[in-house]
DNA sequence: AGCACGCCGACT
DNA sequence: GTCGGCGTGCTC
């Protein structure tokens, strides 16, 4: 028998299959993870099938050292779905198949056993060559320190260095593995909720139908969770699985709280911001079936679940189901993948779906349920658009509108709580010499740096490097400094002049970089009356404020202005979020929307809560466009510390594209090659080579695109992007 | 990726 | 004549 081997290497030129001799065991190798021999060193590696045949010289075969577990770790559909992934995203198959195991797993407990290197008691040092300094210097460092990994001395004195003197036999080895079993345990303190009529409808349609993938388009706080936590509870009782995803930000404790009471330790929950250990917990829980539901971010469609149900993607519509560094993948569609794999249905849930996702429902591959009722029957709160050209007009040059401060002077006075989203962090946009116009940039990146008044400093977002905050142009001298565009700090100052005995809080990436002050801000937030949260997207997900009565949106247009053709559809997404967290309990809400061009179609559909208008608008301006979802915007990404190198390869795939684009004339409705808009990032220089393809040939043309830059070039990183999120 | 192998300049 | 620093090509 024979085992086909991928080698656990994370590179295209070893991303094939090799075969090895297996003995007696039979087909329960598959998944399994092996050390083998590899190009003269042992390598981990996993078995993908076993064929009793080999097409390969049989001479070269080699034997397997050993099984590096009791168990195989993976089963095969998930090998499936990895070479799945290969095709469909042009990806490593051990890459796609890292995604599925803690790291732990891999260098804790098994082959990556760390080799501790000592020297032998009496070593005759006159064989070593008075010239050879590495082979010196290593025994020298050895004697100091005593012992060292094996990895860290190739590292610092190079592989000869050490071959030569383990060949004069002065070291002894020692091998050293540890694991150990996790523990973990919660209560389960049931709680029976009714559900109403359109939930209960829900529940059955999706139950009744396990082969379909369902858009669940529910408004917000229309008990979508609810559906779901039903759904998995009955698909438990059919003793199988259930995948449940979240964007990572609206994992929030009231959501993994709801879990908890209904399914106690039954949940293993996949999060970054678990330790490596809880995370490795985590997922031995669910790969030894000790919890049958995964609830988790994007990464968690990996989960080791044998036996899946029911798979679920809440907040469907959400940017982070796009994984934009490597390996990059798109969850939907490995979601849509195992659910076919394991023939059951796939949810779909968003308040504000993706344009692709109803178009989805509109051709008949998607159905779609609808609940386009709060579940508490509390109204929708109302959205008020404010025209700030009007303000100025009538002589308000402030941030803020005479209407939201009326709102909020009443909110306050009312010892209830407001929320004012503005989706720019730092206190403005740019600083800028009044005199001379300078602005300053970052030195590694081709971005302007933004004031951070909390610490006086300049920062660029892009890099997080810091600069010291100008308090002279150093350009003309002119001590005359003007701000941009405002941002989060930057209100809360203004608010804290305004009412200076609020609590008024700030939530944002500057607010959240120490670990637990994300949930500790919300907490302090949930229990203040009046409070005043000021924050960027992070306030817009799942949050449920019961005391919430005000929702400001300083400039809605803000996420309008990318040139992006995804611009109108984040805004309306952004807007109909935020608007949600107002009025989700007894109290009425009531949203505030501040922007200079009242009249477009986008503030009109929101401030109605009209989707499917909106939807409709949209559409036919992409088919017109032709935009996704009538065909494929694919970036090649070149980026390299060495510019003209960068140049030179860009030119180069530009090239060979335009000579695939020869054979498909009618499939590409652009194809430029350019320096990106951000021409430097990280000291990176970036170009792009862009192009837009409809869909019928998509396939046979992205296949070419991905042989033409695969060649791995010294010093520049190539990468290919379908649908990018951002073009920066 | 990372190892062998082979070719080269530098120094013993 | 060795050592070690690279470039090349291959890995079941």
């Amino acid at each position: 028998m024979y085992a086909q081997v991928i080698v656990d290497i994370l590179n295209s030129n070893v991303d094939k299959i090799y075969d090895y001799k297996l003995d007696e065991h039979s087909i329960t190798s598959i998944g399994s993870r092996v050390l083998v021999p590899f190009a003269g060193r042992n390598v981990e590696g996993y078995i993908v099938s076993v064929s009793p045949t080999t097409f390969y010289d049989q001479a070269k075969i080699k034997n397997i050292i050993k099984f590096l577990d009791k168990e195989p770790l993976l089963n095969e559909k998930i090998i499936k779905l990895a070479f799945y992934m290969k095709k469909r995203f042009n990806i490593r198959v051990a890459d796609a198949i890292r995604l599925c195991l803690p790291p732990q797993v891999r260098s804790d407990m098994g082959a990556k056993e760390q080799i501790i290197v000592r020297l032998k008691e009496n070593i005759n040092l006159s064989s070593i060559r008075a010239n050879a300094t590495q082979q010196i210097a290593l025994i020298k460092y050895l004697h100091e320190v005593g012992s060292a990994d094996k990895v860290e001395l190739v590292k610092k004195f190079g592989l000869p260095a050490f071959k030569k003197l383990d060949s004069y036999d002065f070291f002894e080895t020692q091998s050293q593995q540890k694991f150990s079993e996790p523990i973990n345990k919660f209560s389960v303190e049931k709680k029976v909720i009714n559900l109403t009529d359109l939930q209960k409808n829900a529940v059955n349609e999706i139950l009744c139908d396990r082969n379909s993938i369902f858009l669940l388009h529910g408004v917000t706080g229309s008990g979508k969770t609810e559906i779901y936590l039903n759904c998995i509870e009955q698909v438990l009782r059919e003793d199988k699985t259930a995948i449940m995803l979240v964007p990572e930000i609206s994992l929030t404790p009231q959501m993994l709280g709801r879990f908890r009471n209904r399914f106690g330790d039954n949940v293993a929950l996949l999060h970054s911001m678990l330790s490596p250990r809880q995370r490795f917990d985590e997922w031995y829980r669910l790969k030894t079936g000790k919890a049958k539901i995964a609830l988790g971010a994007r990464s968690c469609i990996f989960a080791p679940l044998d036996n899946i149900g029911l798979i679920i993607i809440d907040e469907e519509h959400d940017t982070s189901y796009f994984s934009e560094s490597n390996p990059r993948y798109y969850t939907h569609e490995v979601a849509k993948y195992l659910a076919k794999l394991y023939d059951c249905p796939l949810i779909l849930g968003s308040a504000t779906p993706s344009i692709e996702s109803y178009y989805n429902v509109k051709i008949g591959n998607y159905k779609l349920i609808e609940l386009p009722n709060r579940a508490n029957s509390s109204e929708l709160p109302k959205i008020q658009i404010v025209d700030m050209l009007s303000e100025i007009r009538n002589g308000n040059n402030g941030i803020f509108s005479t209407a939201f401060l009326l709102a909020l002077d009443e909110c306050i006075s009312n010892k209830k709580q407001a929320m004012i989203f503005i989706n720019r962090r730092g206190y403005s946009s740019f600083v800028m010499c009044r005199e001379c116009g300078y602005v300053p940039k970052c030195e590694d990146c081709d971005v302007s740096l933004v004031y951070h008044k909390d610490e006086n400093m300049l920062k660029c977002h892009y890099c997080s490097k810091r600069y010291k905050a100008l308090d002279k142009c150093p350009n003309c001298g002119s001590d005359s400094i003007r701000f941009g565009a405002v941002g989060t700090q930057r209100i809360v100052d203004e608010l804290q002049k305004l009412y200076s005995n609020v609590k008024i809080l700030r939530l944002d990436n500057d607010a959240t970089s120490q670990k637990d002050s994300y949930i500790n801000i919300l907490q302090e937030f949930n229990t203040t009356t009046p409070a005043i949260l000021v924050g960027t997207q992070m306030i817009a997900k799942g949050h449920d404020f019961n005391n919430v009565t005000l929702v400001g949106i300083i400039d809605a247009d803000l996420s309008l202005h990318f040139s992006d053709f995804r611009a109108t559809e984040r805004t309306f997404q952004l807007i109909t979020q935020v608007a949600g967290r107002a009025g989700r309990s007894k109290y009425e809400g009531k949203v505030i929307l501040q922007t200079y061009y009242p009249k477009h179609y986008v503030y009109r559909c929101v401030a109605n809560y009209d989707y499917k208008r909106f939807f409709d608008k949209e559409i036919s301006l992409r088919e017109t466009t032709h935009f996704p979802p009538f065909a494929k915007i694919v970036r090649v990404l070149i980026t390299s510390l060495n510019d003209e190198k960068a140049y030179k390869i860009t030119k180069d795939i530009y090239d060979k594209i335009n000579l695939i684009k020869k054979d498909y004339t009618n499939d590409f409705i652009y194809l430029q090659a350019m320096k990106c808009p951000k021409k430097r990032i990280q000291k990176k220089y970036r170009y792009e080579v862009l192009m837009r393809i409809f869909n019928k040939n998509y396939v046979d043309i992205i296949d070419r695109i991905y042989k033409v830059t695969q060649n791995t070039i010294k010093d520049v990183s190539i990468f290919v992007e379908e649908n990018p999120q951002v073009l920066s």
